[in-house]
DNA sequence: GTCTATACACAGATAGAC
DNA sequence: GTCTATCTGTGTATAGAC
């Protein structure tokens, strides 16, 4: 096994941070190989194209909020309060501790009209995340009710952090997530 | 006064359109041109720099929404209830009826983090949105109240744009509305 | 696995004829 | 006021040396 000085998997992270930064289009694959600190042929080697690199940057972010949001919802154990407390907190920081808001919401409203290369892990995106509160709403509401609460949560969400970036006051998340928290 | 067959209207209007489907960076003077029916060369006459003809769109835009949707606010003659549901009915169509959603918050998330350019416009465009909201809803709530439930309303109205676009659904808008309509 | 060099397309923008 | 032609920069992507 020879030593692997940049690993695929460092290479995402970096590519994420600039995808949720700059946006997909305005992102040049300059850009990426200089955030991962390679030249562009040596980026090339790891990916075919800049559509490959996105694709598996959704993918990696995806499963990073599988595992370390979503699944707070089943923990059964605890109350509904409490698991969409827990949720809410580590959404909040995931919206906010690195610049550009919900990679998924940017890329839908980026690319959503121009190619339907992405669209599948955007809607599995927000199908985990309804999901996964609809899971905790069941237990206090009928199945409908809890349904069109869980787009409600989530649209207020997405909007304020539209509305967080414009006029970078992370109040406007911070009140979205309470409003959601008294749902339940 | 020599006749003026292309008027600036005009190619605002369709520039608006490809902006709105295609986003800023997206978007090439080839493209604006196109629409326009003009040549590149011929474009050029009527503005400086694509920039330009940004920012002419996304003020242009403001203004029809302040004469055709917010000015609804301010007619006092009607209930507030009334007053919402009139400014609710041409908000939906002016989301949906051409593609794209919402115009200044594609552009949010296409460039705030790259460039200021476009923030001032921006800006106001929710603030003269809120401020249509918080006079309605000052009727029935304190001052703090009224601002906190405008929030609300544009930060549900914003992000359930962004899922009606994702999964081609119109109902996500719609719910949305409906549950911004329940609050006076 | 990483580098340099380069091919090729398209972008923004300008010049100058009509 | 609109056209064609063109300059220049940058983007994606590939070839081939090390």
């Amino acid at each position: 096994m020879p030593i692997q000085k940049t690993t695929k998997g460092d290479i995402i992270k970096k590519s994420i941070q600039v995808f949720r930064k700059k946006g997909y289009y305005r992102t040049s694959m300059a850009d990426l190989a200089e955030a991962s600190e390679l030249t562009k042929g040596a980026f090339y080697y790891h990916f075919t194209n800049k559509e490959d690199v996105m694709l598996k940057s959704l993918q990696a972010t995806r499963q990073w909020f599988d595992k370390k949001i979503f699944s707070i919802a089943y923990k059964d154990e605890l109350s509904g309060k409490q698991r969409l407390k827990n949720m809410s907190d580590v959404l909040f920081k995931a919206f906010t501790i690195e610049i550009g808001g919900c990679f998924f919401a940017n890329t839908i409203l980026e690319t959503a009209h121009i190619e339907d290369t992405f669209k599948h892990d955007l809607k599995e995106f927000f199908n985990d995340w309804e999901n996964a509160l609809i899971h905790i709403l069941k237990s206090k509401y009928m199945n409908k009710e809890a349904k069109e609460f869980a787009s409600q949560i989530m649209a207020d969400i997405e909007g304020s952090i539209i509305l967080m970036q414009l006029f970078d006051d992370k109040k406007y998340l911070k009140k979205a997530i309470e409003r959601g928290s008294k749902l339940v």
